[in-house]
DNA sequence: GTACCACCTGAGAACCATTCTCACTACAGG
DNA sequence: CCTGTAGTGAGAATGGTTCTCAGGTGGTAC
């Protein structure tokens, strides 16, 4: 990750490592505002919004607009494996899901299809599953 | 959904008449800007968006967080029926694609597997496909 | 038909996550 | 060191969305 920001002449400042290191002790994606309340006052809001922005144009950095208005950033599939999210409808909570891989197969399968039938050159999917998770149900 | 309204005591009134005809013509979710600009000086956009809260709350429509700080609406799928979404990355367009129904199934049985996995109760999921439209390839 | 009342509407203000601005600082390379 | 480019921070600006409030509408009861 430090050998693809020097390759775009960007510098891996401690700040910004503060917000990748927020990012992956995280288990879903999160807000600004969450990140902001883990971090604390060690970057403000403004570097904090400015850091995701260059980290996602970098590829480092991966937006999800799950909410209303809200903006849930995680890091890159490159980095952490390919995943699937599970969102529940009661508390609002955004978790990872790994699958196996054979589902995982099978989930591209379909995607290649569905894709192809619509002459739809895919490039990458996102299942999720709105639910309710074990602490709400 | 006439009659889903009436349960409810809510009034389908001529402004919302139009927002769910202009839902209905369009062949993807649609945002407030796009349905207004379709619409006209007809429906003003604070009645529009109530038109559009009102609607999602009565299980009519339903919102797409797709963009950054944009909410795209469609109606739901007991009136269109299930589908799924196939997502430009270079012109933008969010299309409507229907899949197979054995494809769906195999859909239902993944999502169903990986939410057990996971003690989760899944309720609904979204399959998006991200990539370059026919036009854009 | 008229009165009532809950619901609905429209214009604009308010809200709030995000982005921009600008003066300043930090760092790498020479 | 010197210089130039990249990064930072505080606050202002932006823009989609929601709220407020002063009316309007229409279904229902009598
Ligand atoms: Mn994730
Ligand atoms: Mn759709
Ligand atoms: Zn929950
Ligand atoms: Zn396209």
């Amino acid at each position: 990750m430090e050998q693809r920001l020097r390759e775009r002449e960007i510098r891996y400042t401690s700040g910004r490592r503060v917000v990748v290191a927020a990012l992956a002790r995280a288990e879903g994606p999160r807000s600004a505002a969450e990140l902001s309340t883990e971090i604390g006052a060690a970057v403000p809001l403004s570097s904090l919004y400015r850091s995701l922005a260059v980290l996602e144009d970098a590829g480092v950095v991966v937006p999800h607009f799950g909410a209303r208005g809200l903006t849930r950033y995680e890091l890159a599939d490159w980095i952490t494996g390919h995943h699937h999210h599970l969102i529940c409808v009661a508390c609002g909570t955004v978790d990872d899901v790994e699958i196996l891989p054979e589902y995982e197969i099978k989930v591209n399968e379909l995607v290649d299809l569905i894709a192809q039938l619509a002459g739809f050159e895919p490039r990458a999917h996102d299942l999720e599953i709105e639910g309710r998770c074990a602490k709400c149900s």
